[in-house]
Parts: structure tokens; C-alpha cells; sequence
DNA sequence: TCTTGACTCTAACGTAACGTCATAGTATAT
DNA sequence: ATATACTATGACGTTACGTTAGAGTCAAGA
């Protein structure tokens, strides 16, 4: 017979916790001292790894209950039904890494709504929209996100910085250049091949955001 | 200017969202009219989507409020942290997938903490453990799993049918021919490759999975 | 003008799984 | 007997809202 603290070194779960697991009925001592104390045996113990394990899963404590209660409770189901919502959860996660990278890489000044023109506000929202996978724009972004590996990531963030160090070279030549022109179609361009369809306002903003809102700023924007 | 279920329409979040914000002092109303009604401009939509944005990132209502309050927070630092957030819980939630996976595999009846001897039970424990990461034994199993791919996992799943369907035509075989015993060799070793060490019990609970409690049960046992 | 329906407000409890005190009784070693 | 360590029971805090409940407001039709 284990005392709550006992219990506690052995699993690693907090004495609280167990006096939680016991409230709501979950995982009962097998015997209350007459002080009121809680005592477990090497059966509870044993319980309580399972909770663990379940809960590992991501089960919530109710339907761990449910499974540990009803010995014909359909395991296999419960475990599909589980890998089915962690393999979501794991999408879900790596398009919002995916997207987090791009504004990372777009630069965060896009981001910047306190930069728009107000009359731009509405085609801004739209784009925002696309954000949360309301529109057709979102979907593609998404659908290209899909398709790259962690490596190819990585080739894409080198191509970014590649296309900055352009800018960077190409600040003495003037604005309205050839070379400033097709740096900025390229860079289009390239956008809309790994991200999503690119619109002039993430070019300005990201101009703005590299160039400091200096005088080239508004030239990318016309282009 | 609209009006919250105006807002509510345009972005996707409940009016309760929007009295939430209202109240924690995320997202103000720009104006509030002499019934109390909330009023927005498209300056507080944009705004809002902002804050979707960043919530869709997983960061908290404060760590949102606190990146759009000062302009010179660092956003990149928050969306790096964010994304490694993000990956850890990737690979917490493969992990998971891969063990939820075994779990299935080695048949649901080895988690059946009743079926075991008392005196097992200890070791059983020490097994139990290894689910969530407290022994060398669980970092192997994590290990192995984290280099497999979606199709080895099919294959590996293949073969563990593979194994069971060898089981199913040895039945008239004598138990302790040599057929069944490089059988359950076989299958340990398969086990301890892909899986994690493999002992005697699971090997055990597995069998009983498969001949319901059968005389097969204990030979298997001894092999 | 009155009513009706659609819309809005505030207030307040509920959720999941505990963490974190606060207060008080209990067991053990000295 | 006392100090120290352990335990118990509340009960509020947390996160981001959902969900009533009761009541005031707005625009339109009779």
C-alpha cells in the first residue's frame, strides 16, 4: 500500500492530480485510512499507468473513464478514432509552420496593417482572409505548402535571402532600371510559385520592410 | 462601421468572441453608441484578422495583445519561438501516432492490466513506464519510430499480419514443434527491431490476443 | 403609433485538468 | 512533547470562449 506521495515518485503525476483522479471518480484509492489518508496498491498503480497511457494519446479523462470502466469497449476503434484526430492535428500544424515561414520570410512588416492606404484596406481583408482557409487563394497556398519537405524549405528560405542580397546589390542602380524591374517580376514570380498568389501590397510591404520605407518604396510599388 | 454581427459575418468569430475581446482589451470597439451597441471600422477588422492570424499560430489572446500593442516587439523572435513550438509538438504528436500505431499492432489485450500475474505486475509496471518516456527502453521504441516513414509503416503493419496469418496455418502444428518456436523467435526479433524490446509478456498478451487464452498460450509463453 | 421580429446588451455560470494557496488535522522521529 | 514532514479538504485561478437568461433597442409593417 502506496501513500499519495508514494504514488506520486513512482508515476510522476502530481498528489493533486490523484486527488483529482479520485474526485471525479477516475482512479479511487483502494483503501481510505481512518484519518481520511488515500492508499494505493500495486492494482491502482497499475490503473494508473493506463490512465497515463491513454492520456498520452490524448484522450480526455472522460473517455479514458469510459474505456477503463467497460472491459467491451472497442480499444481498436477508440485507438483509430485517435490516430485519425493526431494525424489531423499533425496537418494542421505543419501548414501553420509552413505559413508562420512565409511570414517569416515575406518579412514581418507585411503583417503591418497600420501601413495600408485605407482605400486598400478591403483588398488587404481579402488577403486576410486567405489567412484562415476561407478563400481559393488560401487553398493553393496550402496545396503548396503540402508538397515541400523539410529540405526543400530549406532551399526556399536560401532563395529568399538570395533575392534580398539582390536588393541589396542593386541599390545604387536606380529605381525604375531594367534590372529593378525584372528583380521585382522575379520576385513575383517566385512568390506565387511557393506561396500564394501575390498581390502588389505583399511586395511593397516587404520592400518597406528591407528597404526601411526609403525612397525605393514606392517605385517597387508601381512596379 | 459595423456592427458585431456584421463583424461576425465578415471574419468568422462569434459575437461572444468579440465581447471577449472587448472585454480582456484586445479589440476595442472604434465606437460605442448611446444604446451601448459596438461599433468597427474596417481599421478594427483588419485588426481583428491580425489577431486570427496570429491565434491561428497558436499564440494566446496576451501574447497577441502584446505584439499588436508595441510595433517594436519582435515579431520574428515570436515567430521563430512559435514554430519551434509547433515542431516539438509535430514530433510529440508522431511519436504518439507511432506508439497509438504499436498499440494497435501488438493487439489491445497486452494493455488488459487484469490479465497479468500479480507477481508480474511489478515488471509490467517497469514496462508501463517505458510508454511515456522515463526509460532507455521508451527512447529506443522513440528512436525507431521517428525513422519511419507513412510507407514503412504500411509495410510493417503488412508483415505483423503477415506474422499472424503464419500463426493461423501453424495452428495443427505441435506447440512446441520447431515450426512454432522459430516463430515466436522470429516475431520476437521482428518485434525488437521496429518496436521496442520485446518481453516475454507482451509476447504473452500478444497470443492470447490471437488464440483467445488457448493452450497455445503457455508455450508460447515458455518459448 | 403600436407591435413584432431581429438584434443587442450585461451578467454569470460552465468547460478541462489540474495548479496553487490556505487552513487544519496526522504521523513520525527525537 | 515537540518539531518536522505529510496529508486532507475546500476553493479560487487558469484559457478562451459557449451558453443561457433577462432585458433594452432598432427598423419596418399594420
Amino acid at each position: 500500500m502506496m501513500t499519495v506521495a508514494q504514488m506520486s515518485k513512482r508515476t510522476g503525476v502530481s498528489v493533486r492530480t490523484l486527488h483529482h483522479y479520485d474526485q471525479i471518480g477516475l482512479l479511487k484509492p483502494t483503501e481510505v485510512t481512518d484519518a481520511g489518508y488515500r492508499l494505493y496498491d500495486d492494482t491502482a498503480l497499475d490503473k494508473l499507468y493506463m490512465i497515463l497511457v491513454y492520456r498520452e494519446l490524448g484522450l480526455s479523462l472522460n473517455e479514458i473513464g469510459s474505456i477503463l470502466d467497460a472491459p467491451d469497449y472497442d480499444r481498436n476503434r477508440v485507438l483509430e478514432h485517435q490516430i485519425k484526430l493526431m494525424q489531423e492535428r499533425v496537418e494542421k500544424l505543419q501548414n501553420r509552420i509552413s505559413f508562420a515561414r512565409g511570414m517569416l520570410t515575406l518579412g514581418v512588416k507585411y503583417m503591418d496593417f497600420e501601413g495600408f492606404d485605407p482605400k486598400k484596406i478591403d483588398e488587404y481583408s481579402q488577403q486576410a482572409k486567405t489567412l484562415y482557409g476561407k478563400t481559393d487563394a488560401y487553398k493553393e497556398f496550402q496545396q503548396k505548402s503540402k508538397n515541400r519537405t523539410a529540405e526543400q524549405e530549406k532551399d526556399l528560405n536560401a532563395q529568399v535571402m538570395d533575392f534580398f542580397a539582390r536588393l541589396g546589390k542593386m541599390r545604387p542602380c536606380s529605381p525604375d532600371s531594367e534590372k529593378a524591374q525584372n528583380w521585382a517580376k522575379e520576385l513575383q514570380a517566385f512568390f506565387t510559385e511557393h506561396f500564394y498568389t501575390c498581390t502588389p501590397q505583399i511586395l511593397k510591404s516587404l520592400a518597406e520592410s528591407y528597404a526601411g520605407g526609403g525612397s525605393m518604396t514606392e517605385n517597387i510599388d508601381k512596379a
